[in-house]
DNA sequence: CAATTTGATGACTACCGGTCAGTTACTACG
DNA sequence: CGTAGTAACTGACCGGTAGTCATCAAATTG
C-alpha cells in the first residue's frame, strides 16, 4: 500500500510549491508588504491551503531562509573540501560569503532580519529549532576548520576556535550589512568604500590570529590577494 | 507678540510627549506589535493628532531612535573629553557601548532595526536626513579620537581612521546584537559566551591596530584590564 | 456504491494604519 | 465685547490584511 508514501511525496511537493512563491513574493516585496493572498495566488492555491502547510507569514518566511542557510552551506562545504590549505581556505569562504551576498542579496537579508528580537517572537517554536538546526551545521563547520588551523599550527593555539569563528563572521556580516543599506551613506560621510573595509576587516583579523611564523609565511599575501 | 513663540513651544512640548508615548509602548511591544492607537491613548491624544506631528508610525519609531543616537552621543563625548589617552579612551568607549546596550536595551535594537532595508522604504525622507546628521556627528567623533591616535603615534598610520572606526564598531555591534537575541543559542552550539567573545575581539582588533611601540606599553593591559 | 476520511476553499472576522469632515479652542479685529 | 477667521484636535470611517472555519470536493476504504 503506497499510498501513504505517494501523500507524503505529495505533501513534500506541496510545500515546496508553497516555499518557492513565497520566496518569489518575499523577494519581491519584503516580508512586511508581502501579503499571504499574493503568495497563495503565485502558488495557484488558496490562502487558506497556505495555513494547512505552514503555521503563518513568518514560520514561511523563517522556511525561506533556512533554505538560505542551506545553500551557502553547500557553498562553504565545496571550498572546504577543496583542502586548499587553512589560510587560503579561510579567504575564499570569506570571499564566497561576499559572492553570496552580492548574487542572493535577499537571503542574506533575511539571515539579518532573522535577528531581530521582534522576529523571533512571531515565529513558531519548530521552525525556529530547524532554524538552528541549519545555523549549527555551518557554524560547526567553520569552527573545525579553524581547529584544525590551531591544530596544524597556522592559527595561534591561545584563542580558541569557537570565539574566532564568531568574531570573523560578525564582522563580516555586520560590514556587508552596511554596505546592502548605507553604502552611499558611508562613501559620503567618511569616504569610505565598505567593500574595501570589509577586506582588510577580514585581514587584519585573520593576521592576528596567526601564529608568527605563517604570518611571515603569508605576509603579503593577506592584503593584496583576492581569491576568486 | 510672543504667541507665536509660545505655539512654537508648545508645539514641541507635544512632540515630546507624543514622542515619549511612544517610546514606551514601542518598548514594550516592538515596531510590528506596537499600534498607534495605543500610543495615543498613552499620549492622552486622538490618533489623528499624531499624524500631525509625524508622518507615520516608522517616521515615529526612527524619532525615538534619534534619540538614542543622541543619548549615545553624549556618554561617547563624555569619554572622550577625560583626554585618558587614546588607548584608554578606545577600551572605554568599548565598555560605555556595552553598558548602553545593557541599560538601553531596547534604543541599542532600534539601531539594529534600523539597517534592514525594508524599513528604509517605509520611512520619510525628512527623518530619514535628521537620522543620517545624528549618525554623521558620532561617528565623526569615533574618526576624530582615531585620528588623533594615529597623530600622537599610538596607532598604525597604514590604516586610515575612518575604515578602522567602522570595523571597530562594526564588530561589537554585530556581536552584541547576536548576544541579544542568540546569547544562550551560542553558549550551548559552541560553548561560548559572546560578551567574552566581544572583548576579544575588540583587544584584537585594536591590538592590530596598535604601533609596535605603543603595542609595547600596554601589552597585557589589553586583555586582562576593563575599563569600567 | 455508500461511508468516511483527507484536503482544499474562500467568505468572513478582527484588527490596524492612515484619512478627513466636522468640532472645538484660540486669536485677531472692528 | 462679539464675531469672523484660523489653527489644533478629534474619532468615525476606509481600505487592506493575517488568520479562521464552515462547507464542499476528492480520494480512500470496506
Amino acid at each position: 500500500m503506497g499510498i501513504h508514501e505517494r501523500k507524503e511525496r505529495e505533501r513534500e511537493q506541496r510545500r515546496e510549491v508553497i516555499l518557492n512563491a513565497a520566496q518569489k513574493v518575499f523577494f519581491e516585496k519584503g516580508l512586511q508588504s508581502a501579503t499571504m493572498d499574493e503568495i497563495a495566488e503565485e502558488a495557484e492555491l488558496s490562502k487558506g491551503t497556505l495555513y494547512l502547510y505552514y503555521k503563518g507569514k513568518e514560520d514561511l518566511y523563517l522556511a525561506v531562509m533556512i533554505r538560505g542557510i542551506e545553500t551557502l552551506y553547500d557553498l562553504f562545504k565545496e571550498v572546504i573540501g577543496k583542502n586548499d590549505g587553512i589560510i587560503m581556505t579561510i579567504q575564499k569562504l570569506s570571499a564566497v560569503y561576499i559572492r553570496f551576498f552580492r548574487e542572493h542579496g535577499n537571503l542574506f537579508r533575511m539571515f539579518h532580519y532573522y535577528q531581530t528580537p521582534q522576529f523571533h517572537k512571531q515565529v513558531s517554536e519548530e521552525i525556529l529549532q530547524l532554524c538552528n538546526e541549519a545555523n549549527q551545521r555551518i557554524w560547526k563547520m567553520v569552527v573545525d576548520l579553524l581547529r584544525k588551523g590551531v591544530d596544524e599550527g597556522v592559527l595561534r593555539s591561545d584563542l580558541n576556535p569557537e570565539e574566532n569563528a564568531v568574531i570573523l563572521w560578525s564582522s563580516a556580516s555586520a560590514i556587508l550589512m552596511r554596505m546592502d543599506t548605507r553604502r552611499e551613506e558611508f562613501k559620503q560621510m567618511l569616504n569610505v568604500d565598505l567593500e574595501n573595509v570589509l577586506r582588510k576587516s577580514n585581514a587584519l583579523l585573520l593576521e592576528s590570529m596567526m601564529t608568527e611564523s605563517s604570518r611571515k609565511q603569508f605576509q603579503s599575501a593577506l592584503f593584496d590577494h583576492q581569491p576568486s
